[in-house]
DNA sequence: GGGTCTCATTGACCCACGTCAAGTTTCATG
DNA sequence: CATGAAACTTGACGTGGGTCAATGAGACCC
């Protein structure tokens, strides 16, 4: 019970990772456990990696385990039968997936970068959250978080223009790199993805994108890294204050 | 402490609603508390009634009360400046809203027809929230539940058709509602609110449901009770099995 | 350095849905 | 049962963004 040994997860394709030495230690759920909670926490989990492009799980397969990102980008997607494509979101460091009450998935996964992330068996993770309200209030408030973020999509899905979808979609990531209006920002997936994100195609994405540079909107540097010399000037075209 | 007295909410705008007589006992969040619990969730709540169109909350407004509904519909939308409007949920009876773990709300609230609502105090219901874990557990399936449609509304928003939306939209509503393939579907909101739901204007939305109607997948009686001959079939025009 | 593969950009054209403008139905009210 | 007023439907037409196709730009490999 030393406070210097450092809490280890299960050994998991030779990974192996000490919490304290983890990117997501402040970031993920287990921020909010103390320490003997913290070591029952990561008993119970295993670690996996993902290269880019391979699947956590897909839509539909029965929903076994449940994650935490610690390292990388993730993509939550929906897809029709003819194999359109609704990404529902991009997942980063910190970040929950997989928590479903129902018996399946309702969406797919998969590795935008490559990632590692913190595996749970799902009966094993229920148990920990009676356990532990701490992790349960979190979840609550991740949950809610995850909603908010969702209507606000549904706002930009339903109503808004491709200009204004890609300026909305622009500061979001900005934001959630915290970077100042000089520094660039890296988008990190594909114009595929992105336009799968917005509702738009991979040409509408291009197009829009080079008529903002034209207007001096934005700066690109190669494909995926973006200067936005005027943040307040893209929220107006963003249409969202 | 008699187990025969009724649990009586606090009376407001002269409505006295007793737990145990209420339309929505075994749908909302109150059905997982014990009777003790129940005795104390509903001395903290007071009742309200809203007419059709009144509004409960607007987006941005300090998110001081929380609601659970028990009677009626009402609606949840987001704004662009514009006007432009997004409804993000039609909530009907043992729904929860204004769960916000932020300052301000994320969205507005407007009643689509006449309804009542139990009223919490938030500080009051976060302290309850603390107390009864079952609370916070049924908090969280609703959450996750509601997650799940959300980001069903978005493939629906990003990706469907005018005519899959109108599909997916009534037979949702025909599965909420647990009506056979005879019944009609009653839909209670008006053109606008379908429209601002799907992604749509008011004039497609009747053009596709007069499309619908020619073609036999439906019948319209009056402007709002629809008869679904087959669902089986609209559930292909839908695009989801 | 050249070949190839993948991803992104750009152009030409098209169509599903939006816009604008009449009708028409429904329903509340005197 | 008239009389509006609001909600809904229908038609004519326009357009934002989709589709299809060609070109360009890296990245990787031999």
């Amino acid at each position: 019970m030393g406070q210097s040994d450092p809490v280890m997860t299960t050994v998991c394709c030779g990974a192996q990772v000490a919490c304290d030495q983890c990117d997501a230690r402040d970031l993920a759920v287990c921020a909010v456990l103390d320490e003997d909670e913290l070591r029952r926490f990561s008993a119970a989990a295993t670690t996996a990696r993902l290269e880019a492009g391979q699947t956590l799980f897909h839509e539909g397969e029965p929903a076994d385990e449940m994650f935490s990102l610690t390292e990388g980008m993730i993509k939550l997607y929906k897809l029709l039968q003819d194999g359109r494509r609704q990404i529902t979101g991009f997942l980063v460091a910190g970040d929950f997936l997989g928590l479903a009450f129902g018996r399946t998935y309702v969406y797919s996964a998969e590795a935008v970068t490559p990632v590692r992330l913190c595996r749970f068996r799902r009966a094993v993770f229920l148990r920990l959250l009676e356990e532990m309200p701490h992790l349960e209030r979190n979840l609550l408030g991740r949950a809610s978080s995850e909603l908010a973020a969702a209507q606000e999509q549904m706002l930009l899905l339903g109503r808004k223009t491709a200009r204004e979808r890609l300026a909305t979609f622009l500061l979001t990531i900005a934001e959630r790199q915290r970077r100042t209006d000089s520094e660039p920002v890296d988008l990190l997936m594909s114009r595929s993805d992105i336009a799968d994100y917005l509702g738009l195609t991979i040409e509408t994405v291009s197009r829009t994108l080079s008529t903002m540079r034209r207007l001096g909107a934005i700066a690109l540097d190669g494909t995926s890294r973006v200067y936005i010399p005027d943040r307040e000037a893209l929220r107006t075209i963003a249409g969202v204050g």
